[in-house]
DNA sequence: GCAAATTAATTAGAGAACTAAAGAAAAATG
DNA sequence: CATTTTTCTTTAGTTCTCTAATTAATTTGC
């Protein structure tokens, strides 16, 4: 431990009461602006692992992220995992050459329905994925694991609501915002 | 509401207490699967999000993400530009030229120091960043708007503590995990 | 004061990601 | 069986990103 943070149960339940009583005090908008900051702030934490950790695997962020896809769901075409990753079909086939290039999945065309192609792992493809994901949120996972039960789920019921928040769909905003257009998105996790 | 979300304080409270429930009964590993599971769905919500964005604003991820900076702190030097980016000076150099060249910014050479150069909003990139950025949180802000107090609190004080954990320096844990280097990041939030 | 070292930004060169548009092959439709 | 649709690949063009020079300005040491 080198930035020391009380880990005491003392130490959190004091720091989440401070929090509190100062919320009494504070406006919509500065909590709004509380939240979006804090959020700003996870995010770029997970990006910067991300980053780290597409350099200690040598495979790049949309890369690993197609493999642990593949790696997870197995057998799928090319248009899933364009789906799945939120990007087109033509971008996931240059990336999947590039990994087949490095004999880190290979293609399989599928019997039943010849335009069809699976990417697969390969033995290689399987043994960098097994090095690289574990150690993306080791740091994470021992700083949660050393909170109290309430706090852990206190964290857990907030980000779900968050999460809930954020991803449910825009359609009910969107007449007064949307600009049309689908859209697509990236990055790993 | 097209997804219609109990929005009283009822639908939310009962949500919370289902959530809290469950985890009497759940292992700490299932726990940490939902926590991640969770940061995940946020943090891709975020990418979509941010996708939309751009395509609105007519510029990429990372233009904007310097359009933003820019125009929150000020006169800046390249290189703190490009530490609060996470990125290489010649990447934020050539982000610069495009969007000097689209007249989004200017360069103006600093008096006291010729070295040095200050990028400076146009009117334009100002405009382009007055358009964009607010849509891109609306529909967030508006659903944390609508929970009750006690919620909003809980959910400061949640992602404040993910945060501090994710973005607590990793020197603690690198010894066994470091790869050595320094990394970088990225994306716009 | 001036040569040497440092600092700031740019340029050059190259790999990767991304998109849109067009093309090729296989399957479904009527 | 000709047409349409689906699935994937190819191509061409932009952007992002890096490292390794390069240029220019400032600071340091003597």
């Amino acid at each position: 431990m080198t930035n020391e943070e009380p880990r005491t149960p003392q130490g959190l339940a004091s720091r989440a009461e401070h929090n509190l009583s100062a919320l009494k005090t504070m406006s919509t908008s500065d909590k709004i602006e509380e939240v979006l900051v804090a959020l700003r702030r996870v995010i770029r934490a997970t990006d910067l692992h991300s980053k780290k950790l597409v350099k200690t695997a040598s495979v790049t962020g949309p890369q690993l992220l197609l493999l642990q896809i593949v790696n997870a769901k197995g057998d799928m075409t090319i248009s899933e995992l364009a789906r799945d990753m939120s990007l087109s079909q033509a971008t996931v086939t240059t990336i999947l050459d590039r990994l087949q290039k490095r004999e880190l999945i290979e293609r399989v065309r599928s019997e039943t329905d010849k335009r069809k192609v699976h990417p697969r792992l390969t033995d290689h493809g399987r043994k960098i994925l097994s090095t690289a994901p574990t150690a993306l949120q080791d740091n994470f996972v021992r700083r949660f694991r050393a909170l109290d039960e309430w706090e852990q789920g206190m964290i857990i019921a907030a980000l779900q609501r968050v999460a809930e928040m954020m991803d449910a769909k825009d359609i009910d905003a969107s007449p007064f915002l949307d600009v049309g257009a689908l859209d697509r998105a990236i990055p790993p996790v």
